[in-house]
RNA sequence: GGGAGCAUAGCUCAGUUGGGAGAGCAUCCGCCUUACAAGCGGGAGGUCACUGGUUCAAGUCCAGUUGUUCCCACCA
């Protein structure tokens, strides 16, 4: 950095040469060291296939700033990147590929598909690694690992063992979620119930042997009245109790449907009849298991009705089509009664948006029950921390409720369930490699067909990364990790699985602290999604502002679990605010070619010694906030105090001592200038690596500034008379300023001031300050004394703590305009000292409030009361006039 | 149906343990003052949704009301 660098910060320039200086010398790689604690985050591992988003953004910045925080304070950090494979994500992107080229999962078979697969994958792989790069991260990258490379997939099948012989995973015809598009079931979690108008439509089944004699019921899915085994009734419902036992005819299919009675049905809600369809709905499945009742599924995969019998025209129809037609054939036969519309909550995949539909399947499931009590017990006796706490209700609330986990998935991308079926004799093996042969003796052996959720490996990832089931070096040491920073849409896909999993097989928490992220949404507060197409690509926003300034506008104003709207405008002014770091920079930098900064503290002066006290006191509040996650407000105090105090005030104050050669104090500003930029640089570090890494190795401060020591208090460093001092010259030039601003008076227009005290500590202060008073407020001299007949004639004045300031500007002054003036600045202080009176006459407040905060208000009382005093003097004075 | 969040300046939002209402943008006025016009200085703009309560003291804690957003849930 030299002075005839450019007056604005170029990221071009910094961000690739930095990082990969970065990498070269292995700062991000973290190895086992007893010497010291680690610190180590798990980075949730985005899709293999994906692209970096502005969720993906927000969360490594968050992360990174407490990975550099913590590796500043000391710790062996260990930030562990990976991807994930993302079983159904990635499996539909290949298929639409596929597509393209007039191949089918079908046509390629299993072996060729996933040749297919990998060869992709190892083409657009490390494609979103690279763009978390762009990001400055410092993640150890020497240690990525992906959910299904060899380790991992280990893990899997370890795990999967180890749970089928606990009875934990077992398998079973159930009813699931089956998604007709992507024809596979799926998990309670994935599925997205969304409130929707619906037809409800009201038939009437014809009573066997009741001439004339109906049942009507209403239903919003008349397909499935082709899978009718009964109709239900309230037992206790006196308008159907005689018909109990009787049977009904469905008219399409002409089956006899028994009435039964169950406790289920409300005699409120519709007609208080129910059809009961076992084979696709959860609720009928529970009524046809206590009357024994019959399945009859009518679907296929693809959502077409089947074959089954009665379906008739029906079968190969798409279910919507059908649900018309037999709305239709029903109203042909007199059965149709009426349509009503009504609000549904229907489940779609999460994934395709396809509506899902409940279907019967031999499926593999996890035992929730054992497994979600310790993760329970975990949260509710304080063990695992939620940040913000409000989060941990969600999750208890969801554990409390949880059923079983649905892990096997009709896909072929992921990890294969290791379960062999034996032809001959039926018998189950699950190993985690292929049985030479089953227990019968034969050799006729089939591996399950299915594979797992990607959840299901995703949840192995604290410790399966680090070499689980190894026992190795980096998982003693590493884990558990020390927070895990997320987003609160994944808690019960991951964070929740994460927990009993690392409860289950490590036997100790995988994390103590989670920290939850909002999600980020666009201007209007919409959720940045492809479908919407408003997302915001982060590339662009890095090529166009930087990493930095994206990262800085993402950490300020970031409150956890709180949703943050991006504006483009924020990314600017934290552009504007990092330029302004740059070019405070090259003011310093210019000002010490050929000076010596070499300085004791004895040297210093009160302004010197109040920026050293601000910038200490400053460290301690943002180590505190950062370890309390209170990133916004940590990036924030940071910024407020960079730029106003040290750029607006401090290097304005020095100003006057530099261009001096010869001013005494000059080395000192100078020392001083270089250690709060030093202390402002490594406290900006985390949230803006590349700009402060630029800056600090330009000043040699030190090999790099990642492995710089983050600022700590000191007590030594604890200036509060001197900052008491400053603040008052600063109020002083900032009345002033005012003052000459109200009376149009030019900025070339330098004047004489006088500041009047009758305190000697006044005056003591002023007159340390006369130099800042010329530079800042226009004087052209500074005179400080008690005497105030040295004042001109026709000056105007303003009334500061302490003293009152006079300018003579005689041509600018009108009486009658300073009177308003003066009558106005009364007025508010009389509202100042009515308050602090009525505060300090309150028995109440002078019984109970702190002491400390009574002498504070009487001080403050003293201080208007002294200034209306002034001030009322003045308006006299001007009366006689 | 259950639960949670939010409601503060024209806009978007901070306000961390209760102790004189803040920022950015927008707006108005004045400045190219040799670090920075991506800047500097000075203003204007708010009964902190409403009602009640706790407290010496409430934007902050509690209860309720209204509006709004979200999560969960098997109302056919």
């Amino acid at each position: 950095m030299k002075r005839e660098m450019e007056t604005k910060y170029n990221p071009k320039d910094v961000e690739d040469r930095l990082y990969d200086l970065w990498l070269d010398k292995g700062y991000f790689h973290a190895e086992v060291d007893e010497s010291k604690t680690p610190y180590t985050i798990m980075m949730p591992p985005p899709n293999i296939t994906g692209q970096l988003h502005m969720g993906h953004a927000l969360n490594a910045t968050l992360q990174d700033v407490l990975i550099r925080f913590k590796k500043m304070q000391g710790f062996n950090t260990l930030w562990q990147p990976g991807t994930d494979h993302a079983a159904i994500a990635t499996e539909t992107k290949i298929v639409a590929k596929m597509a393209e080229e007039g191949l089918t999962k079908a046509a390629l078979g299993r072996e060729g598909f996933l040749k297919r697969a990998w060869a992709w994958n190892d083409e657009v792989g490390g494609i979103i690694t690279q763009q978390f790069r762009k990001l400055g991260v410092a993640a150890d990258w020497k240690r990525e690992r992906f959910t299904m490379d060899e380790g991992l997939s280990q893990a899997v099948l370890e795990v999967f063992v180890r749970l089928h012989e606990k009875g934990l995973i077992y398998r079973g015809e159930r009813l699931v979620n089956w998604c007709p598009n992507c024809k596979t079931s799926i998990s309670d979690a994935e599925v997205e119930h969304e409130e929707k108008q619906s037809g409800f439509w009201y038939f009437s089944y014809p009573i066997l042997d009741k001439d004339g004699e109906v049942l009507t019921f209403a239903t919003t899915r008349p397909e499935t009245m082709l899978g009718d085994v009964a109709v239900a009734v309230n037992p206790d419902d006196e308008r159907y109790s005689h018909l109990i036992g009787q049977r009904v005819v469905m008219p399409i299919t002409g089956k006899y449907l028994p009435i039964v009675a169950d406790d289920y049905v409300k005699t409120d809600f519709g007609t208080g009849v129910v059809k009961v369809t076992p084979a696709h709905d959860f609720n009928d499945f529970e009524i046809g298991k206590r009357h024994n009742l019959p399945s009859v599924n009518i679907m296929n995969d693809d959502g077409t009705i089947n074959e089954v019998d009665g379906a008739g025209s029906y079968e190969g129809l798409d279910r919507y089509e059908a649900r018309k037609r037999i709305v239709a054939e029903m109203e042909a036969l007199g059965f149709f009664v009426k349509k009503e519309e009504t609000n549904n909550s229907v489940g779609a995949h999460d994934r395709c948006s396809s509506v899902v539909e409940p279907l019967m399947k031999l499926q593999w499931f996890v035992k929730m029950e054992d497994l979600a009590k310790p993760a329970l017990e975990a949260y509710k006796n304080g063990d695992l921390n939620i940040i913000p706490p409000r989060f941990g209700k969600i999750y208890t609330h969801w554990l409390e409720g949880i059923k079983d986990w649905c892990i096997s998935r009709q896909l072929w991308w992921g990890h294969r369930i290791p379960a062999y079926y034996c032809g001959d004799c039926g018998e189950i093996t699950v190993a985690k490699t292929a049985p030479a042969a089953c227990k019968c003796g034969c050799t006729n052996l089939a591996q399950d067909e299915d594979s797992l959720d990607t959840w299901f490996s995703s949840a192995l990832w604290p410790f399966s990364t680090l070499g689980w089931p190894e026992k190795t070096p980096e998982l003693d040491y590493f884990y558990p990790t020390s927070v895990l920073v997320t987003a609160y849409e994944i808690l019960f896909f991951w964070v929740i699985r994460m927990v009993f999993s690392g409860q289950e097989f490590m036997g100790e928490l995988p994390f103590k602290d989670v920290l939850i992220t909002g999600i980020m949404r666009d201007e209007l507060g919409r959720k940045m999604s492809k479908s919407l197409g408003n997302g915001i690509d982060p590339l662009e926003i890095i090529e166009q502002y930087g990493a930095d300034a994206l990262r800085f506008s993402l950490a300020t104003g970031n409150s956890p679990g709180n949703d943050l709207r991006f504006y483009i405008e924020k990314v600017e002014q934290s552009r504007n605010f990092l330029n302004k770091v740059w070019n405070a920079s090259r003011f310093i930098m210019m000002n010490l070619e050929g000076a010596s900064h070499e300085a004791a503290l004895e040297d210093l002066t009160p302004a010197d010694k109040w920026i050293l006290s601000k910038a200490n006191s400053l460290s301690k509040e943002v180590t505190e906030l950062l370890d309390k996650y209170e990133i916004g407000i940590a990036a924030d105090k940071v910024q407020t105090f960079v730029w106003d105090e040290f750029c607006d005030w401090y290097i304005e104050f020095t100003k006057a001592r530099l261009y001096n050669q010869e001013d005494p104090t000059r080395n000192a500003a100078l020392w001083t200038l270089r250690q709060v930029l030093s202390i402002s640089l490594r406290l900006l570090h985390p949230f803006s690596p590349f700009l402060t890494e630029e800056i600090y190795q330009s000043f040699d401060f030190g090999e790099s500034i990642v492995i710089s020591d983050f600022p700590k208090y000191d007590e030594a460093r604890n200036f509060a008379a001197d900052e008491g001092d400053i603040e008052q010259i600063k109020e002083a030039v900032r009345a002033l300023r005012n003052l000459r601003q109200q009376k149009d008076v030019p900025p070339s227009r330098k004047a004489k001031t006088f500041v009047i005290s009758q305190s000697q500590d006044a005056r003591r202060i002023f007159e340390g300050g006369k130099a800042y008073i010329m530079a800042l407020a226009g004087a052209s001299d500074v005179t400080v004394s008690d005497d105030k007949s040295l004042i001109p004639e026709n000056s105007v004045s303003v009334v500061v703590p302490g003293a009152e300031i006079f300018m003579p500007l005689a041509d600018l002054v009108d009486m009658a305009k300073e009177k308003a003036r003066l009558e106005k600045e009364l007025k508010k202080l009389q509202g100042e000292v009515d308050r602090v009176t009525a505060k300090l006459n309150n028995q109440g407040f002078l019984a109970k409030a702190p002491e400390a905060m009574v002498e504070e208000e009487r001080a403050k009382g003293a201080k208007y009361e002294e200034m209306r005093q002034v001030i009322l003097a003045q308006l006299e004075q001007m009366n006689e006039q």
